[in-house]
DNA sequence: CGCGCAGTTTCCAACGTTGTAAATGCCCCC
DNA sequence: GGGGGCATTTACAACGTTGGAAACTGCGCG
């Protein structure tokens, strides 16, 4: 059986409490009793019990991240930071994978585990902002990574999508492409702030600003944002005869699809069709040809969010109104956009 | 604040315990009374503490997933199927990061949060068979999986890696190749079994097999097995003036990085070089060539870890020994091979 | 009309920890 | 030598929950 506090105080005999201060290194303990009770700690091997720690102070150190999905490049490096942030405060992370289902969604943010962790970061896809306005103050602080959701009560930390989109839009647009496509569309999805539907938004946003028209045959559908669906997506739109000549994949992994629909019809990257994505996965840096991306600061998105639900488990933090950071952005150009 | 059972109990006017029946489907509740209580919970919007359960229960749960890295998608993929089949058992997984360094390893399987997880899956990189062998009874059962530590105290879940190397080089040997590569040695790093020596291993006995020269100049050690260290790897194997017409690389993660580096220097993908990995991300299924791997069955090594750890919490599955488990792999070529 | 019984409900204790307040021991000075 | 003041140690309660045993209820039966 694990050690307790009340059997290392027997052992020593002392009081319980005295084993707890010289655990916790409580000030007003004689060097003597110390030492004394410290080596009785190690002889037994004593290790506190998280648990009732916790629950004796109300926090428990482990926040959740909640992602769509741990297998698309964009999230588990996005978890990699995260994980890495919160632990420099000491947290641990519980991942929760939502699998971009509104049921698991609203479940996490209605608090499964209730008590068990202190904060929660979600990134949403499915839900609603309607899905959180009641959403009380007994519910634990929630901060919103990578998708907008208007006026929601919550915090909130994103790349301005649009402007991400539009910015991918006109690197296209300057290499003299006429036929700009959009690929990643998701018409049903969720409400019209879904990442889809923004980044949609500033395709369109760059293409008026150049005076183009907006040819809705360059728009293309995806189910979910998987490579497979992008190398689906792509050869629909070949085949539909709308001969687009540069392409703005909503994300990277749709955009690796892509690529490799390219190359399987023969056709040269940049040359015959420029490609780029948004999120500046690993992959991307490695994939024949490299792709040119929007590289979203991960880092600071993930040291921003876990920063917003440290103030949110501060005295007082519950009462602050809902935040929004717009994280930066920055354009990577590589050999999928080459001149 | 949060309603707790006491205040529902006392709204209700009954007991403290009844309330707890309620919540909890005790049978001796008569109808009445559940009803009257039932409502009563759900106009407080009663949640359960599950930290005052966990106290209560000695079990939380909740167990840890802890990885070398989660960017690497591999673990992601991985990652993913664990939270998934613990998810079917009710189980909550905490993912862990332990960027391969053995103190950040030995911590995990020391039990930091003590009490506050059920288990561990660890996939060890740096800890050697010696740093698990004092681990007591007190320790939270411990699952390895994807590298043997040899005769370690824990059950182990993974690939036969010698097999799965040789498979592997066997399928280049199959295609005349006479000069195979071994890009992802780790010379100093781990023991005789970390996963790099048993891969290398493996290389060396289906070249004996087969009747041909282990050439230590076709063996490229990386310090990781990130993409950026197989290009280098590359790099270094073809400036070394070896001459290798194939390549086994020790993951996918390598191979893509080696993909890359054969490209940029106008080799061309089988017919130069043939190339070949191993894991089966999703990557390599649209790498440009798609690239030929051994496939781990990762949903079945996720299933069987997370059973594992479960047989190990049923009453008496701590006196269990040590389980060795094989899973399966699988040829997959692809036209990074293609004869 | 009282007794026993089955079915409900309540009371008590415990899970392991720590904050608060009270108790103890000690030293020093008058 | 006794009392004040300080440092150290201890006792108690509480965090929210649930298992087990005890207590209560109403009912049928002798």
């Amino acid at each position: 059986m694990q050690a307790r506090l009340r059997d290392v105080a027997e052992r020593a005999g002392v009081s319980v409490k005295t084993v707890s201060n010289v655990v916790n290194g409580y000030p007003h303990v004689s060097p003597g009793m110390r030492e004394r009770v410290q080596q009785v700690l190690d002889e037994m091997g004593y290790r506190p019990n998280a648990n009732a720690r916790m629950l004796r102070a109300g926090r428990t150190g482990v926040i959740a991240l909640a992602l769509p999905e741990l297998a698309n490049p964009y999230f588990s490096e996005l978890a990699g930071f995260v994980v890495q942030v919160a632990e420099e405060r000491g947290w641990t992370v519980l991942v929760d994978q939502t699998d971009g289902l509104r049921e698991r969604e609203l479940l996490v943010a209605g608090g499964v585990r209730h008590h068990l962790i202190d904060g929660l970061i979600l990134s949403p896809v499915a839900l609603g902002s309607d899905d959180l306005t009641h959403r009380s103050a007994d519910d634990i602080p929630l901060v919103l990574i990578g998708e907008k959701l208007d006026a929601g009560p919550a915090d909130h930390v994103a790349i301005d999508n649009v402007a991400a989109a539009r910015a991918a839009t006109e690197h296209l647009l300057g290499l003299g492409r006429t036929r700009v496509a959009a690929l990643g569309h998701q018409p049903g999805s969720a409400s019209e702030s879904g990442v889809a539907a923004l980044r949609l938004h500033g395709w369109e946003e760059a293409l008026r600003a150049a005076g183009m028209h907006v040819d809705e045959h360059l728009v293309s559908a995806v189910p979910t944002f998987r490579r497979e669906d992008g190398k689906a997506a792509m050869a629909a739109l070949l085949e539909s005869g709308a001969r687009p000549d540069a392409v703005l994949c909503f994300n990277d992994t749709l955009a690796i699809g892509a690529l490799r629909e390219l190359h399987d019809r023969g056709l040269r990257v940049p040359a015959d069709v420029a490609v780029i994505g948004i999120d500046d996965v690993a992959d991307g840096r490695f994939s024949v040809p490299t792709l040119s991306t929007i590289a979203p600061d991960k880092a600071s998105i993930a040291r921003t969010a876990v920063r917003m639900l440290a103030e949110r488990l501060e005295p007082g933090g519950r009462d602050l109104a809902p935040r929004e950071v717009v994280a930066s952005f920055e354009l990577v150009p590589r050999e999928s956009t080459l001149a």
